[in-house]
RNA sequence: GCGCCUGUAGCUCAGCUGGAUAGAGCAACGGACUUCUAAUCCGUAGGUCGCGGGUUCGAAUCCCUCCAGGCGUACCA
């Protein structure tokens, strides 16, 4: 509807150039918006007050000749207003939303889906811990902002790849074999100190006796040089077997998880790294091997090769993006927790480098998550290995609770995350808000059934008996969200989408709160019942896209 | 010091990339269950959009100064 309103206008006005009516210049974008206020009509357009300027005309002149000419063209159009300083206001005949409500039935549970992607590839990467602990609740905030910008992303027309990257190739493996190691010495009765700057964790304890109970003392025989390496990559192991399946209960699944040291097969790293020196984009100094950031704007170079020979995470970090560009993704998107921003313009400065546009990678950076319990904040030391797990999270609130009050703020802002308001049952907590509204409509229609009603199609039903404002207002909240769903990829913000269906739950409920579906009068039952299964559709649809469920019953 | 982010109702936050009278939830106060689920609804109250300038038909939104907070500023990841 937007989209043909926009094209009739600028119609309109190349109608208008032609016949003189107005002077000609190139057409700019002409925008039509949906009204905040009823009064203003359906949708309006600042297309006069843009074109004011260009033309040397007064807005409302401009207005009304463009109002005169579409006049002329029809289609669906109620009424047309000049308002204001010269909005254009458009009224939309009934019918054009009751036909609207049939594309719901129609598209049903792909409602709300569209090519807006055409089918570009897009990979998304997120979470991508390090594997020497279990993840904590501040990966959970990514996880999910990843997660549902994938489905997002998928639900537009893009071919979406999601892929953990694993850090498993430097100092923090080998600090994670080391903790081990010395964990497992003591367990045999060694009376070993434990290194300072080692993961505490009692899961690194766990760990080691594991270890123990299966090889014995093994790695004692073989000495701390020997055995590190090899526990590193069995505990590495491990721990990354439990993220996975923590990552899994919070409805978390990746298509790839990625092996940091596959960069460094075949002296991966090393060669690119060469390539790049032929290109003059890295040079030698002091024994250490710098990247030309600044070339594309970073502040200062980038150590890539330490002056002890050994590559640094960017280094390493370029080649991953080659390798992910070399497998043919046409935009790479990176999931990064807001403490990383600084690493932005070098790694910017590295895909152009490598050849690529800036708009081809693009990162979204994630707010740390502050972690209450009843208003106080919970203490949290990863150092001293006190923290609060995801899985924890997902067992104590529950995995949809936890993962909507991800999604009810812009990825790039602070977020409280209270555990008792999370798991509390009440209308503090606002995921039940949107479910409730879902169980309630399914409740409809157990109640429809017993009274013989069957659930209507949309042509057993004259829609135009739904002649409330509410039920307007509704109608038009339901063809929106095509449109919020193509906003919120375009945007790569989950967030609007979570708005809008705490919108739409809200809009239902006062609704039902006033109304009633069923009643005596069948026609209007029917066209009720009608209306009611497209508002389900569309929660259905929208909480599918959250990975939250749309319970039949609460 | 420099860079990025943030500053909107008592609290937590939206504000559709410049539109019409700035919105929602919580908290406060007053109401609605013999009714398709009260995990709901209706109403009241609450604002110098951090401050000051600028850009234009029009600014919470864009630009600049300043103030406050967070993060970054590694041969860590």
């Amino acid at each position: 509807m937007k989209r043909t309103l926009q094209n009739m206008l600028s119609e309109a006005l190349a109608a208008s150039f032609r016949e003189g009516l107005l002077p000609s210049c190139e057409i700019p974008p002409l925008e039509v918006d949906w009204t905040k206020d009823p009064a203003h009509g359906d949708y309006a357009s600042n297309a006069a007050m843009i074109l004011a300027s260009r033309l040397k005309r007064k807005p409302r002149q401009i207005a009304e000749i463009l109002v005169a000419k579409l006049g002329d063209s029809g289609g669906g159009i109620q009424k047309m207003e000049i308002a204001g300083p010269g909005f254009i206001n458009f009224f939309i005949e009934p019918a054009q939303w009751y036909q609207m409500l049939g594309v719901v039935e129609e598209r049903s549970e792909r409602f709300g889906m569209s090519d807006l992607g055409g089918g570009r590839s897009m990979q998304v990467e997120f979470v991508s811990a390090n594997p020497t602990g279990p993840l904590h609740i501040g990966h959970a905030r990514g996880a999910v902002v990843g997660d549902v910008i994938a489905n997002i992303l998928a639900a537009t027309g893009h071919s979406v790849f999601r892929e953990y990257y694993i850090n498993d190739a430097g100092n923090q493996m080998n600090n994670l074999g080391r903790s081990v190691y010395y964990r497992y010495l003591q367990l045999l009765g060694e009376a070993v100190e434990f290194p300072e700057n080692g993961y505490q964790g009692d899961y690194i304890t766990g760990l080691a006796r594991e270890i123990m109970d299966r090889d014995g003392d093994r790695y004692r025989v073989l000495g701390e040089q020997e055995a590190v390496p090899v526990l590193s990559a069995d505990a590495g192991g491990v721990i990354l077997e439990g993220i996975k399946d923590d990552l899994k209960a919070f409805g978390v699944v990746f298509d790839l998880y990625f092996s940091e040291r596959e960069l460094y097969k075949d002296n991966g790293v090393a060669k690119l790294l060469e390539e790049l020196k032929q290109k003059d984009f890295i040079y030698e100094e002091e024994g250490t091997l710098w990247f030309r950031t600044t070339a594309y704007g970073d502040e200062k170079d980038r150590v890539v090769v330490r002056q002890n020979g050994e590559p640094t995470y960017f280094a390493a970090d370029i080649a991953y993006h080659r390798n992910k560009f070399a497998r043919g993704f046409d935009t790479v998107i990176d999931i990064w927790g807001a403490d990383h921003h600084g690493y932005i313009p070098r790694m910017m400065a590295g895909i152009q480098a490598l050849g690529h546009e800036r708009e081809a990678l693009q990162v979204i950076l994630v707010q740390l998550v502050s972690l209450l319990r009843d208003g106080k904040p919970v203490a949290m030391s990863t150092r001293a290995g006190e923290f609060v797990t995801l899985r924890q999270v997902v067992d104590e609130v529950g995995k949809d609770a936890a993962r909507y009050n991800f999604l009810m703020r812009r990825s790039d802002s602070h977020l409280d995350f209270d555990l008792e308001v999370a798991k509390r049952q009440s209308n503090e907590n606002p995921v039940y808000y949107v479910q409730y509204a879902h169980a309630r409509i399914c409740s409809i229609f157990r109640t429809a059934a017993e009274r013989g009603f069957v659930r209507p199609a949309r042509r057993d039903v004259d829609p135009s008996v739904l002649k409330l404002d509410e039920e307007i207002a509704l109608i038009k909240a339901i063809v929106r969200y095509p449109e919020v769903v193509e906003a919120a990829a375009l945007a790569l913000e989950p967030h609007r989408l979570t708005f809008y269906l705490n919108d739409l739950a809200g809009l239902f409920h006062s609704y039902y709160n006033r109304n009633k579906v069923l009643s005596e009068d069948d026609p209007l039952s029917m066209a009720r019942l009608f209306l009611v299964t497209c508002i389900q559709t569309v929660l259905r649809n929208g909480l599918d896209l959250l990975g939250v469920t749309a319970p039949v019953t609460m």
